[in-house]
DNA sequence: AAACTTTGGTTAAACGTTTAAGCAAAAAAA
DNA sequence: TTTTTTTGCTTAAACGTTTAACCAAAGTTT
């Protein structure tokens, strides 16, 4: 046996990857005894695994993946994509999704989107032919057609959407209460003593930002504000975006005295241009921010934002997956989670 | 034929995936054509091309990855380890590297260290699992130990190293200059009149950091300012730990006049402490930071800082990894290319 | 018309695992 | 002692491609 092993040993300095084979010529056993030894199988001998187990070692034997993975039919990777990887929200939901899945032996293919329909359908089509066991996805903001996804759902791959859904395709989701969200911050403004209050939200068709604007109109009419149409505009939510939608408010006749920018980007934007215009805030004018970007917390003044538990979600996100691989026969009831999110008063909407 | 095909399309409908022996049964040839076909083997006649991706495109054929990768033995898929995705910088490389890859065929795996020696082995522990073709890695702070990178080396699997790279294991190389933007901070600083020039460096076991260090050093004693032992510390540059280390120069029997940060999450730091302590920057205290971070032209006042061309740096890095894979046989030269970064004078150092 | 070349494929093995099915030897039960 | 069960393996096929080697038929040279 010392023969054969230093024999293999020479092979592995060469270069060529030690394989089951390999160890099997070396026991003189089988490579089907080598397979199950390494996976504990309950018919091979104590014996005959420890010895498996030293020469695996010996011979710096790694399984390789895309063997077992093409037998298996499973590949246990999961496709991620995410608008941007760095936005902090984003980062770190797929942290979390990466610890959870970790643990249960899957990895991780994060893509980027940039926003782009076009690139997130590239995206989804690197994934299926990466062979993914699943995706875990946030739409991009201009993604309007979803027969893209449709092509995932129709391959039998398991879809988790997070943050950016869309209902319309019956899949399982984790996101916040965005109504509600939007809700608390008006009324939140409305308490500080805030009149005339405008939204600069994102593009309706996205339903988190409809759900957004919903929760505005909705506060606004509870509470018997002036619900002026001037007052509410989409917007693409840059930083660039914010900046310019917010000179548009400042422009109006009557301007409002209290901005809720449905992105902390675009709130920041906002905040750089009443600054340069000497608006004071929050006294002249009062702002809310959405999704508790650090940067929230380091500006002058500091934006009061919602945080989006992103752990949470990630978590989530990656444990409903696990569900879904685990029980593919039974056809479960979907899964929708929606959180509550909370909101993080700072300096910028504390009127005095 | 149309029989065939009709009877291949329900067994589509039973979520089967079509295989290139499904598409071969259907036009009565052999699998090796089919195969030979979409790969546009001049062997194959144009009209049995087109019949074949005809049939492949009706079927809704899908190349099945792991298998070729397996049968090539080479899975294009590249890892990259970063310590975080959510800096500016790494998720800049990141895009970058993605675009050049994807052109090329090549998909990425993306993972994140979160600076912690104990991950980073794990990520490489994950990429090796699942046979990527190369790693693309910027270091954790962490790490000193070099043998989990010694291990990819010892595969043969090209290794490229950015940003965080460290000389001794003799690998491809991108990054910028670090002694020279160091110098350049410090003439900058200078040149705005300043006299007592702190440091608060980065861990010197790090070679960048070190090289920053070096700059720092060099510059003081060319221009001969006084070089005070105190004005120089070594930090993890988080934001909390420039806080700290503001802190300790401020409460130096003889403060600095100036203060250049390794990075521009500590320099953010810093200048938090020094606005809770009304200091005013620049005016009693210039400030610089390392990274061109976004938030660094954001806050106020807005940080000098140095940008490190972190789209170049991707390209170069996974051009670099093409390059290797392409020659693999060739006993090529080492690559290491060193950009000069440029410095973004911005007012935190604008003393008048 | 015989000899060679080109065209357009086919056959079969290989990549490294996993796993269902089978089977001899040892142990236990009858 | 014979039969049954258990133990501990082995055999062989399969996952879906790719590719080296081969080959028949048609076309081209001489």
């Amino acid at each position: 046996m010392l023969k054969r092993l230093s024999k293999y040993i020479k092979n592995y300095v060469k270069k060529k990857r030690t394989t089951i084979k390999d160890i099997a010529n070396v026991l003189n056993i089988s490579p089907a005894a080598v397979s199950k030894a390494l996976h504990n199988d309950s018919r091979i001998s104590e014996k005959t695994k420890t010895a498996v187990k030293r020469v695996a070692k010996e011979l710096n034997y790694q399984p390789n993946h895309l063997a077992s993975a093409l037998r298996k039919g499973k590949s246990n990777l999961v496709g991620v994509i995410v608008p941007r990887t760095s936005s902090n929200f984003f980062s770190s939901v797929i942290q979390n999704i990466e610890e959870v899945l970790n643990k249960e032996g899957y990895n991780i293919i994060i893509t980027q989107s940039n926003e782009s329909f076009q690139k997130e359908c590239n995206n989804i089509d690197t994934l299926l032919f990466t062979q993914v066991d699943g995706i875990i996805a946030s739409m991009a903001n201009e993604t309007v057609d979803l027969s893209y996804y449709e092509k995932i759902k129709s391959k039998g791959i398991p879809l988790i959407l997070f943050d950016r859904g869309e209902n319309d395709l019956n899949v399982d989701y984790i996101g916040i209460n965005d109504y509600d969200s939007s809700f608390m911050i008006v009324e939140h403004l409305i308490s500080k003593g805030c009149k005339r209050i405008a939204h600069i939200g994102g593009f309706r068709h996205t339903r988190i930002f409809n759900n957004r604007i919903r929760g505005y109109i909705d506060a606004i009419h509870a509470h018997n504000l002036p619900h002026d149409d001037d007052l509410l505009i989409e917007s693409s939510l840059t930083l660039e975006n914010g900046k310019q939608k917010m000179q548009e408010l400042l422009a109006l006749e009557n301007p409002p005295d209290a901005v809720y920018i449905a992105g902390d980007y675009a709130a920041l934007g906002a905040l750089q241009l009443l600054k340069e215009k000497n608006i004071r805030v929050p006294n002249d004018i009062c702002l809310v921010g959405f999704g508790n970007e650090p940067f929230t917390s380091l500006v002058t003044p500091t934006i009061t934002s919602i945080n989006q538990h992103s752990a949470q979600i990630g978590q989530l996100a990656a444990k409903t997956f696990l569900e879904r691989v685990k029980m593919e026969t039974v056809k479960q009831t979907l899964n929708k989670i929606i959180l509550d999110a909370e909101l993080i008063e700072r300096d910028s909407s504390q009127k005095k």
